[in-house]
RNA sequence: GUGGUCGUAGCUCAGUUGGUUAGAGCGAUAGAUUGUGGAUCUAUAGGUCGUGGGUUCAAGCCCCAUCUUCCACCCCA
């Protein structure tokens, strides 16, 4: 048989050791705060049902989703039509809705794209075995369809962390307090923007367009990066009168300090019940930040959007301030989720924070601790059968003691053993000889500085206990 | 989905207007050194030039397709 090329596909990536200890790192700091605040764990399937996860996301979602073709002969029960239609039909539009009755009919599961549909679909299935308000954290992998660039794979990790079944705010302030100390303990500066979807539904209403709220909002979006000719332009372009955009620009360039922007928009929202009444809410959890003082800057950002359509009240992102990267978490609330699974009238709340994302802007960064770095701590050097078993009890005693340790598999040369703990950047080294076996003194050699003594196992059992 | 970009040894990269047997550095392995790693020296191994077609007397180099990498747009973590 031909040999072939060893390769994954295209977004997805290997870990190797090295990569993996970090990650870990990324994953116990998350873990550790979201257990803190009260959350406990779930895990869901890598594949939910299409039917799940379709009509979730928009209808670019739709299109990043990747699905699993069914079993068996899939064909079976397709309708003659669909292969006919082939020939006899070829404008775009048909090739495209020839295209989704084909998808329906072959494929009825799909890898998830985010945590949080699943978690919707999660919590009514198990309702009645919940308690409310319920608050789960998960650490999974999700995958997109998505053409890989800089900081986007195909394959990524989510660390979510969500709340269902209240609609306090307090949550609100939770999730930014878990923010915070996430990324205060990982030692990285970022900014953490809110917004609110009802103050967003404010200024399309009181511009005169509510129906527009998601063309205003896409465009919106893209100040910062484009400016405002740019998000004019795309204004015009979506349909908006030109009366709209005149009102719409001078909150657009709202600047200063929060307490600026609550007059003028309170103004702006005379008129607007849903305006005042998200202005309200973020007033509330602005408040109650300020007042817990943070270590992270937060600001109320009226251009932040959110791309994900299910958000309905809070809007949450966090970017790092000292690297070249999207967003690095991202949430916020949505009133209904559950209702498309049968149970309404139960809000949640919750962010996202992306395990790959905070990985590469560590890596650039160079945050990531030293002390990481290595596994073993001690590696006993194998003189030969006698030396081996003798060593085998001392190493029995040393991972009792919890310290990491291990013996060279066979009596190889001094010079590759001590290379072997060279390269693994194993600290200490244990040389136990028939010299060492008489006398009950081992040579215990740190690696980095090279010095070595003779000292007796417990003497090395305390030094290598912190 | 749209536009661009990259691919030669494990890694980083040379490779002339298309012309014999495709090179270097680092790394790896072995030895110099039989109880001592990092430094030095010596030797050795390692390549279907991403893949598949095509043009040509001749292709790493030119053409087409395809896969992959990276980047921008769209969208997003």
């Amino acid at each position: 048989m031909a040999v072939q090329k060893p390769s994954i596909p295209k977004g997805t990536r290997d870990f190797n050791t090295n990569e993996m200890v970090r990650r870990n790192y990324i994953f116990d700091v998350v873990r550790n705060v979201f257990q803190i605040f009260g959350y406990q764990p779930i895990e869901t399937p890598a594949m939910e049902n299409l039917s799940t996860l379709m009509g979730k996301y928009g209808e670019e979602g739709d299109k990043l989703l990747f699905k699993i073709l069914n079993s068996g002969n899939y064909l079976d029960g397709l309708p003659e039509a669909v292969n006919g239609m082939e020939a006899s039909q070829t404008n775009r539009q048909d090739t495209g809705s020839r295209l989704q009755y084909l998808t329906k009919h072959i494929a009825e599961k799909g890898l998830r794209y985010d945590l949080t549909v699943p978690f919707a679909r999660f919590v009514v299935q198990h309702q009645n075995e919940l308690v409310f308000p319920f608050k789960r954290y998960q650490i999974q992998p999700v995958w997109r369809a998505d053409r890989p660039q800089k900081g986007r794979y195909r394959e990524f990790f989510q660390c979510d962390v969500d709340v269902i079944g209240s609609n306090s705010l307090l949550y609100e302030v939770e999730l930014a307090q878990i923010i915070d100390a996430i990324f205060s303990k990982l030692g990285l500066k970022v900014l953490i923007r809110l917004n609110n979807r009802k103050v967003l539904a404010g200024i399309a209403e009181a511009i005169g367009a509510p129906d527009k709220l998601t063309d205003i909002t896409v465009a919106m979006d893209k100040l910062d990066k484009a400016g405002m000719d740019k998000v004019t332009d795309e204004l015009v372009e979506r349909g908006l009168s030109y009366e709209a955009i005149e009102k719409l620009q001078p909150i657009l360039t709202l600047e200063g300090k929060i307490k600026e922007k609550f007059e003028t928009l309170t103004a702006f929202f005379k008129d607007s019940e849903v305006g005042l009444k998200g202005l309200e809410e973020m007033k509330t959890v602005l408040l109650f930040l300020k007042d817990l003082g943070l270590k992270n800057k937060f600001d109320f950002d009226i251009t932040l959007a959110r791309g994900l359509s299910y958000y309905t009240g809070t809007i949450i992102e966090v970017k790092a301030l000292e690297a070249a990267m999207g967003s690095i978490c991202g949430g916020g609330r949505y009133d209904d989720l559950t209702g498309i699974f049968g149970l309404p009238g139960m809000s949640g709340v919750g962010i996202s924070f992306g395990a790959d994302r905070i990985y590469d802007v560590l890596n650039e960064l160079n945050l990531f601790p030293e002390a990481i770095q290595s596994a073993t701590r001690v590696l006993f050097v194998n003189f030969g059968p006698e030396e081996e078993k003798y060593c085998l009890k001392l190493l029995a005693v040393l991972r009792k003691a919890g310290i990491p340790s291990e013996i060279y598999p066979e009596s190889a040369k001094l010079k590759k053993q001590m290379e072997y703990a060279n390269r693994k950047k194993i600290p200490f080294v244990i040389l136990t000889g028939l010299n060492e076996m008489e006398s009950g003194l081992l040579t215990f050699k740190n690696m980095q500085t090279g010095e070595q003594k003779s000292c007796t196992a417990d003497e090395i059992q305390k030094t290598l206990t912190w």
